[in-house]
DNA sequence: ATTGTGGCCTGCCCGC
DNA sequence: TGCGGGCAGGCCACAA
């Protein structure tokens, strides 16, 4: 599903569209308009010219003119991006890699072509001059500094806080799975007990699987993704994964060497 | 404020 | 072969 790895390469796709000019706005589908309505959110693109892409954490940005309105993307677990006809990624976890007409959800014209959102399951949307502030630091350049602050004075589960994207953006379940099973910690551990030799690991784990998994081109592309299903068996040392939930999510980790 | 829970959404997979 | 029930998780509203 669409984590911080697969939003950036959305990104980098729809970063062709700079210097382009909005023609029109197709929004079908209101519900996927999360803040103002379908109208207003065309009239203040319609006539804009793209001017940049941004991403935070999960958070896609496309700025307009100087002062013109920034659009926001969130993919929820099925939305993916196709940018002149073409997608930057084939296949996607949990979504289908079917083309329904139906499941363009918001489309910007451009001159040369366009920019089409594609949702199955509408767990995404758009939203004008979305509020960045409520949005931690960028898991792909996360410094020790800021893992100290997400994870101070909680009594809450490791991952848990991981997965806060108020605390640090970009970490999806997949993600903290891997990062947690790399780091050699258990997501049950309360975020506030790591030591400072924990902590430094854990954040040297998140930006190297960030790092990897942007390189291999896919969050399912990580090393413990596979064995994440019944039987399976940690790729560390062969232990039987425990499975349960926490932070409210389906969670696989090795109970030998995660600790 | 912090933390946990349930619901939204719907394609897909499994068992009958 | 068709059918129905779970399941997946990002995000948000809500409760304790």
């Amino acid at each position: 599903m669409p984590e911080l790895i697969e939003v950036e390469q959305y990104r980098r796709a729809v970063d062709v569209l700079v210097g382009r000019q909005i023609d029109d706005v197709v929004l079908p589908d209101p519900w996927f308009v999360k803040r103002g309505s379908p109208e207003e959110l065309r009239a203040s693109l319609i006539r804009r010219q793209i001017t940049g892409t941004r991403r935070i954490g999960k958070l896609l940005l496309i700025d307009t003119d100087v002062d013109g309105p920034v659009l926001g993307v969130r993919f929820g677990m099925t939305g993916l991006v196709e940018v002149d006809g073409a997608r930057p990624i084939g296949e996607l976890l949990y979504s289908s890699i079917r083309r329904d007409p139906a499941w363009v959800r918001a489309e910007l014209r451009t001159g040369g072509g366009s920019l089409a959102i594609v949702d199955p399951r509408r767990l995404g949307g758009v939203e004008l001059d979305p509020d960045e502030t409520r949005l931690g630091p960028d898991a792909a350049t996360l410094t020790l500094g800021q893992l100290t602050t997400a994870l101070a004075s909680s009594h809450a589960p490791l991952k848990a806080r991981l997965l806060d994207q108020a605390r640090i953006a970009g970490i999806g379940n997949l993600l903290a799975d891997e990062i947690l099973w790399h780091a050699a910690l258990a997501p049950d551990r309360a975020a506030a007990d790591l030591d400072d030799r924990e902590r430094r690991r854990l954040q040297r784990w998140i930006r190297a699987t960030v790092a990897t998994l942007l390189e291999r081109g896919g969050s399912h592309l990580g090393d413990v993704i596979d064995a994440r299903r019944p039987g399976g068996l940690c790729p560390r040392d062969g232990s039987p994964l425990r499975r349960a939930t926490i932070g409210g999510r389906t969670t696989w980790w090795c109970p030998r060497h995660q600790r």
